[in-house]
DNA sequence: GTGTAACTCAGCCTTTGGTCTGAGGACGTT
DNA sequence: AACGTCCTCAGACCAAAGGCTGAGTTACAC
């Protein structure tokens, strides 16, 4: 029985790869295309593929918000993310939001085609890399639960030791509004300096050591 | 030619499953086994082994504290490095200290014996985790040579998340001083606030993450 | 509608952090 | 003896960080 794929990805070279990568072993079988999320959504819906290959970041609609959609709709599709790089809690967020798989993109085309056919039988595959970072959210039992996403945001750029007026630069906000959070952040999570929230920050994984 | 191996590693088990894997490749013996670096030093000695796959987290004495003395005393040993979690700036450090390999325990038996037989050759050859590791580092020009053993003891305390006036009260100084210090520390790493300092100590392994 | 939580920002204030200049003592090298 | 490096600290000064109060905005739940 072959297995039928739809790739997403607004990256025509990525999808170009990944068909020539997936074509060779007679098991697969392309079904579909799509350059973001609402069209993996309308492709699901039209072809009920037995994978989606979804990158998280395209524009339009993300595959992050696609993947939820797609989960409740369509129970039996499973979804494999699909990201350049390994970032934040992206891995987090993509088995969150009802992604089976997280592979990265330089994967190497046999562990590719394992972790797609354990997906297409419904078994959890994860990169080593990948696994070690949802270790490590629970793990925590001190989670950044209790951090909203805004403080997240502004938790995960102290963590690459950006200051209060550059984290209000590329958030777009106010410097008083970033001294807010990072005040929230702070006595959420008991801590008076924004060092020990950077460092609390890496070691919960929110942002990678290697920045 | 068989390349002759040496594998030091505190678990049994990590030993047993590397000598089937290694075994059922024709071109490797398995000479020795050690449990600690010192142990490994000693078998280096006596059996002169081509490779030495070397746990960097061992009893006794790290391999961490091996590897470094075996490069000086038998130049021609190739080490590869070997552990189980990808952490901090430990890809550095083994490298730095001599280890022409660095390996996770999960490698696939296929990767862990074309690794082997590349360092038998003098080949570097990296995972590409443990490459972009490297990348990093390399892409930071400032290392910490340039830090005085003071500024070093400083920064360590920095990375804790300690304040200015808790560093000058643990290591019995003015706060006067721990500020020329962290001042002189930031203006040699070239950077501009403590939080930076403290994550770049994290991430070339001066303190651990898990700290 | 009436909360409730999150996000935004302002003003005011105190503490901490960081720079610069200068300087004295300890130690080892030349 | 003279030099350099490191370690120590001081004073002055400015910038950044953090705490506190208050307040207007959505959005969503009840």
């Amino acid at each position: 029985m072959t297995i039928r794929i739809v790739i997403a990805d607004d990256h025509a070279v990525v999808r170009q790869g990944l068909t020539m990568f997936l074509e060779m072993d007679g098991d697969f079988e392309i079904v579909g295309e799509a350059t973001n999320g609402k069209e993996a959504i309308e492709l699901v819906k039209e072809l009920q593929p037995d994978i989606v290959l979804m990158d998280l970041l395209m524009p339009t609609m993300s595959g992050l918000e696609a993947i939820p959609i797609i989960r409740e709709q369509f129970p039996d599709v499973e979804i494999i993310a699909l990201t350049s790089v390994l970032d934040n809690g992206s891995v987090v967020k993509a088995v969150r939001a009802g992604a089976i798989g997280y592979l990265l993109k330089d994967t190497q085309s046999d562990e590719l085609i394992r972790s797609i056919k354990a997906a297409a039988s419904g078994q959890v595959q994860l990169s080593p890399q990948a696994a070690a970072m949802l270790m490590q959210e629970v793990r925590a039992p001190e989670s950044p639960e209790m951090l909203t996403e805004r403080e997240l945001d502004v938790l995960r750029l102290i963590a690459v030791g950006k200051s209060n007026r550059e984290i209000a630069d590329t958030l777009f906000l106010g410097e008083k509004t970033v001294k807010t959070h990072v005040s929230n952040i702070l006595s959420k999570l008991n801590m008076n300096s924004r060092t020990q929230a950077a460092l609390y920050a890496v070691k919960i994984g929110l942002v990678g050591v290697m920045g």
